[in-house]
DNA sequence: ACGGGACTGGAAAGCGATTTCTCTTCTTTT
DNA sequence: AAAAGAAGAGAAATCGCTTTCCAGTCCCGT
């Protein structure tokens, strides 16, 4: 009959009993130290498999300060992009012995603070996943939240290395192709406005344009979703732009969706690109042109960082990386046609 | 200057002594208990506001017995299916309080109960999502994994609910309504092996066969992602088959890629089903057909399920519940034209 | 043969909370 | 006014494990 020690699981002090030692040398067998007699250790770990004795990690975490897991918060977990992020994150930190516990913020900004914390305290270290939240509440809770590893976003807070793509600059290689085929008139359909990584394409945008005063590049709404592209194509035709940039390739993939359903050709009539190269970009008809995020290696760095930050608090901060998108021509972008007015304005 | 209570963090020792009571008050105050004078409990908790404390989830976890976190057990992170599932699990059990601990067993069954026990331990129960293992093995371990959910498959063990979507059901549906469109020679594309998904849909096409001896059904090796099913060309192509069920969308996305590269048209020279009815299923060109499974409400489920489990472990079990897919007609499926090949065999 | 260093393994002190037990102190009742 | 009862708050036990501290053992050199 296995004793229970007043819980329900075994715990050390069965072990203990069985082996006819003192739970301290139960607990120095099982954590690999040579100090104790081979025979001994021996039948420990005899009555340990006997009872099939496991450490109940809790009592262990809150001896050794340490849980062996990480958290990471993300803005919307039903984001190809957000799980492509995770996919990398626990892959790797799996690698390591660490597990990882997820938070969705719905895009609650208010939440992701208070999500945040309450994570963070259950591990050993968080990935803050494009915040929604401002620069200044950013910065504030930063330091309370390391060892802390944030993704496309930066703050001024001290040891908190971050891992950007650079969307400025590949919204500019897009840009660059569409005029490169010809296009005149472009159209930018937004993402959601508190995220980060649409304030970076604008900005590449206003770079852009600078450049290329030529070319007219109209703004619109938008979001992250396919049914923000499938609902902007009255929006995307009213423009008259022959180039639309999307936001990301889901909303590509709508708008392609949309303009199919209008009778339009891709990329006869209008040219369309995405963004992140999502394992789906290849396969729509037409491919998806998108600028490719290595993006599931993206977790796998945030990992990375996570790891020398919480080995060793001492080591010189691993600096923050910038990730170059890498433009993907496929066959939703061609040259534009014959203009379908001449003039405008 | 603000103490710390050896390790780094502010602890309910300093806010005892900040508020000059002992501990014990502390916790009671932060616990609601009543039996506490308002004015010291007042005091306590101006202590607690102004040094910021919040209570370390670990002690408490060791103290309570419980973590407020469930453990998710995957073969495959990378899967839509699992995302969503997560995803449903994830917003279900944030409402109630409760976090989520991910852990992928990368397809491989034999870590797979190794890595359902580490995460059980860590969590007040777990969710074990089309697992893998053995049915031996899992009715062995599963009363160890208590309170459990399974999705997608079943076991003996006592007290353990699944939810499983009927697969085989859906299988039929598609495949009559193939017939019901002209088709006498159709394909399967099977998925993983060892997943009982494609167990049931296997059996479901026996079913159907049985009903319709006069229909031809060529069973094609298959994976579980686009590339298995952009790779599959040749394979659907020699089978001679104009109608072909793929074991789920993304399979059918990439069949459908692979044969409009072919210069092939869908539904025209063939029709294309799927499985799942994920997001992107709507936005194919052709538009997929498929059959729809409520996937994100599934996870949602098991939630429900498990509160149930943890919240009282005398409440009559939860029975097991079956989904039945929904057939989504949609554009990729279409009446056989004039056969290509008048006999054959 | 005796003192000192290397080994072993038990006892006990945390880790950071919750909770029972117990002792005051203040009310209330007769 | 005395006894019984209620209420509030501290001391101490617990949760399950790790680890320091320390008391014995054993072996060795001198």
């Amino acid at each position: 009959m296995v004793r229970k020690s007043a819980s329900g699981r075994i715990g050390i002090a069965d072990v203990a009993v069985k082996a006819g030692v003192s739970h301290a040398t139960v607990s120095r067998v099982m954590n690999g130290n040579f100090t104790v007699d081979p025979d001994i250790a021996a039948r420990v770990r005899a009555a340990a498999a006997e009872l099939k004795y496991q450490p109940n990690p809790v009592g262990r975490s809150l001896a050794l300060g340490k849980t062996d897991t990480i958290g990471i918060v993300v803005p919307d977990l039903a984001n190809p992009t957000f799980q492509a992020i995770l996919r990398g994150l626990s892959r790797a930190a799996a690698q390591d012995g660490y597990r990882v516990l997820i938070a969705d913020s719905f895009e609650v900004s208010s939440e992701e603070s208070i999500l945040a914390g309450e994570a963070r305290r259950r591990c050993d270290g968080l990935v803050l996943c494009a915040p929604r939240m401002s620069d200044a509440e950013l910065e504030e809770i930063a330091p309370s939240l390391r060892p802390l590893v944030l993704i496309n976003r930066t703050t001024a807070a001290a040891e908190v290395p971050s891992l950007v793509v650079d969307y400025g600059q590949g919204v500019q290689d897009i840009a660059e192709h569409l005029v490169e085929l010809g296009h005149t008139r472009l159209a930018f359909l937004a993402g959601p406005p508190r995220s980060a990584s649409n304030g970076m394409r604008l900005q590449g945008l206003e770079t852009f344009k600078a450049a290329h005063p030529q070319v007219e590049v109209t703004m619109l709404e938008g979001g992250s979703d396919f049914d923000t592209g499938h609902e902007a194509v009255d929006a995307v035709l009213e423009s008259g732009a022959t180039g639309i940039l999307a936001f990301n390739d889901l909303v590509a993939m709508g708008l392609m969706s949309g303009l199919h359903e209008r009778g339009l050709d891709v990329p006869g009539d209008i040219s369309v690109t995405g963004f992140d190269d999502i394992p789906f970009a290849k396969y729509t008809t037409p491919a998806l042109t998108t600028a490719a995020v290595p993006i599931t290696e993206l977790g796998e760095q945030a990992w990375h960082q996570l790891r020398a930050l919480i080995r060793n608090e001492e080591s010189a901060a691993p600096g923050s990386s910038r990730y170059q998108p890498r433009l993907e021509v496929r066959a939703s972008t061609g040259p534009e046609k014959a203009p379908r007015s001449t003039v405008h304005g």
